[in-house]
DNA sequence: CAATCTATTATGTCCGGACATATATTGCAA
DNA sequence: TTGCAATATATGTCCGGACATAATAGATTG
């Protein structure tokens, strides 16, 4: 009955369950049996079984809750993928390589075609905070920025002028406490625009990349967005994925 | 002595931790207390202790083994943010929404500037497939793609053709079993080019977004590489990321 | 001196128990 | 029927032990 199994028992058992679910044996909505009954079924302890378990939830097959069970929530192995080394401040390449220099500070109406590119409602306020950001090395302009914050946090001004290297999502969430829970980011060619191409040192008709970000509370609202126009020989997004489970 | 934690303990512990690490009491590079070190000092069980260790692990700080014990890695807890719905086939817009049509499949020698970003020695002799990617709705082209194989895989040729929905490096693991294990990808912008301004049916001086990506197996061997061209209206980079510890 | 074998030592896996805690259900009372 | 309290039940946390395994360092041998 029991195989000279080479690998570790609790990786057999999530391999196991993890078929059993692209199988279509647990369906997606189903709550899959308790971990006492899985101790039973597959003869193991406890400990084992929840370490099992534990890798299909890092892998987000599953979720668990105290008293419904652990409910299956995808068919497929997602995040197959993962970043290798993603925190925000690299994905953005801030930090000691470039620096903020603010342009300008002052309260806006966002309409139109911006106020459908941000996401939000035509004619709302926002606090608009122009910067450059500065290559320390070569002094030359890497990217323009335009940060639309929610107006009530017009006090962060001195702080963003005063730490020239810090996110300034950071910066609010430090002075008001209004976490950063999700960004969505979109990244898209432009021709830059003849004013921006002038700010950023570069020929009216080159091309840039134009960086959206969308900042929301745990409660979905979005509080922060930001423009970001870079030249294309300048900047470059990039990334590194590995795969979860070897 | 005790407090009255309200979080687990683990948690309290990996806190700790992850604040000595980056306070530097633990630098990069050393290596951290044995596990039953820890259980002395923090006076609990080893269970505690790796329960602890595992969520640094996870944040990417620290790195572990067998008798080296755990090495801090990282200073910063990366993986802050995590990428939310981020299976591969998701981040490059795959699937349903287009197709591949294959133009040409051919056996090149790369050189010059091109080796140089595909990140491979000067005249290296690669198999290069030529596709067009073309949304099923609206029927333009979104994307011109060369990928760039091992000359060994010419077998997958017919399978490229047969399946216009699938990735070419899962028709190579499927095939030949060379596992993917890294993905490295970067995004520019650039101005497209006039051939392929002419076969994405687009103006020759208009802006475009250039997509580099570089396959890595476990052995950190590059076997596959592609650049992808598409219109700047037609396509655009998109990712959700998510807060890992609320 | 080099190569090989052998302890030593760290993490990895696993056990079987215990209590805590959040949630769903049930039951009782207004 | 509605609202609240008691209970049941699932996962979460934690203990202290055991042996396995891999990597290192030391001892042994050619």
């Amino acid at each position: 009955m029991k195989k000279p199994a080479s690998k570790p028992h609790f990786a057999e058992i999530a391999r196991d369950l993890t078929e059993g679910i692209a199988a279509g044996r647990y369906p997606v909505g189903s709550v899959l049996p308790g971990e006492l009954e899985l101790c039973d079924l597959y003869d193991t302890s406890r400990h084992t079984i929840r370490a099992a378990l534990n890798e299909l939830q890092q892998l987000g097959l599953v979720s668990r809750k105290k008293n419904a069970g652990t409910r299956v929530e995808s068919a497929t192995p997602r995040n197959d993928f993962r970043p290798s080394l993603g925190s925000l401040e690299d994905l953005v390449q801030f930090g000691s390589t470039n620096v903020r220099v603010v342009q300008s500070i002052e309260p806006t109406t966002v309409k139109g075609a911006l106020a459908k590119t941000l996401g939000c409602f035509n004619g709302t306020d926002w606090l608009r905070i122009s910067s450059l950001r500065v290559d320390s090395a070569t002094q030359k302009p890497v990217g323009w920025t335009d940060v639309y914050v929610d107006p009530q946090y017009d006090e962060i001004a001195d702080r963003v002028r005063a730490a020239p290297d810090t996110l300034i999502s950071t910066l609010i969430e430090k002075r008001y406490g209004r976490r950063v829970a999700e960004i969505r980011q979109v990244v898209r060619a432009i021709l830059i625009p003849p004013p921006t191409a002038a700010a950023l040192q570069v020929d009216a008709a080159s091309a840039g990349l134009e960086i959206l970000r969308q900042y929301f509370d745990a409660a979905g609202q979005m509080f922060e967005a930001s423009i970001t126009v870079h030249p294309a020989d300048r900047f470059a997004v990039a990334m590194t994925l590995q795969r979860s489970a070897p």
